[in-house]
DNA sequence: CCTCCAATTATTCGGATGGATAACAAGGGT
DNA sequence: ACCCTTGTTATCCATCCGAATAATTGGAGG
């Protein structure tokens, strides 16, 4: 009998936890949680399926690991761009929502990653513990740049304007990632930079302008 | 051997399907698209599983019909409002915002089984032309509410305002589904209201409480 | 160069899944 | 009253799933 048994290389902890965590997302945004099995997983990522138990107690358990990492992944691209964003905090918003509007934010991909794993929320309080921690999250971050413009609102009106622009960011992300062709180059970006300026009473376009020059 | 063969009765082809999509979305709803199987599906309708394939010709095929049922009934359940709403435009417009921002229409089942199924539409193009055909057909009822109000606005003004509506509403209804208790009672309604009633320059409020006048 | 822990693979298990086919019976047609 | 169509159940099948356990081997420490 020729034992042909897998070479293999022993790797540090945290590179392979990320590597079967890259495995899952990628998995689950080309097939849906269907496909994403402990074998599928442990295939793409180079393993055998029984390393998984070896760094997850369970599958939901990486499945919340893998959750976690694409929620934070997305507000970070978000957020990103305000380190290269000017000062002026209507130029800041402006960019912000912008960034939120456009890939790698929106994108097709991600829409279906991120509804694979909502519809786990309802029964794992982990999950729905996650949803909520980074939908805050972002909210907040919007919340705090709408502080920021000039004149000052109440804390109730600073809320209502948060959730709203939120809402809208939410909506437009979404189709704009389940119907990429529904919508022209850059409409997605005029219409949330339109609708949440005119929430604002702001002509956050004006701003816009100001931090993205036309490409010569 | 005692043969005990469940007993049955034949019913109207109408009938069973009927029961078998709506035995579909209550499992959808509860356990997500993982416990929706063939068995389960059909036990809680009533019947054996190898009726599924005599109505239709796969289970994905069973999905497709679900789905569709579920958001036909959705967007139903927001132009229903307008039977009943008075005849002034803005009153309308903020009638139909409202619904759609209540129960039955905001649920956190609802949204489950919705992102249960959208999932599915990334690589089922039978399930993407129901939700661009769901998605647009919503759309435009919103689209021609706003067009039904005083003043003209150019063809592309109009578009960008129901696509902005939209986002709002889908927004406010995805996060108003996941985490009911982050809002408080009545503010959904209030923060569509009002910021849709800013993207078109209109006081809504007033309107939504012409056509709503509080119960004594 | 050896030793030995643990990272990794291999094997096994009980059960569930969707689909296919065969057997049966309900109830309308005549 | 008795067919006979077909709605419905029952059974079987190949496959896959997540988890548990056993067997190996990589490679760091001495």
């Amino acid at each position: 009998m020729a034992e042909d048994r897998k070479p293999y290389r022993r790797e540090a902890e945290d590179k392979r936890r990320q590597a079967l965590i890259a495995a899952t997302l990628s998995l689950v945004a080309e097939g849906g949680a269907r496909v994403a099995t402990v074998r599928a997983i442990a295939e793409r990522a180079g393993v055998t399926a029984g390393l998984i138990r070896h760094y997850f107690q369970t599958k939901e358990n990486l499945i919340e690991h893998a959750y976690r990492h694409l929620m934070t992944g997305m507000t970070d691209d978000s957020t990103a761009v305000l380190a290269y964003a000017p000062k002026d905090p209507h130029a800041r918003l402006a960019a912000f929502v912008a960034a939120a509007l456009k890939p790698p934010v929106v994108d097709g991909e991600a829409v279906a990653r991120w509804a694979s794993f909502l519809q786990e929320t309802r029964r794992n309080p982990a999950m729905l513990a996650i949803h909520r921690q980074t939908y805050l999250g972002f909210r907040d971050q919007l919340q705090s740049l709408i502080a920021a413009l000039p004149g000052s609102r109440s804390a109730d009106d600073l809320r209502q304007l948060a959730i709203a622009g939120n809402a809208v960011l939410d909506g437009l992300w979404l189709e704009g990632g389940m119907l990429p062709d529904a919508f022209a180059k850059g409409e997605l970006v005029r219409i949330g930079i339109r609708s949440i300026g005119a929430m604002l009473g702001v002509d956050l376009n004006y701003y816009l302008l100001l931090s993205e020059p036309p490409a010569p």
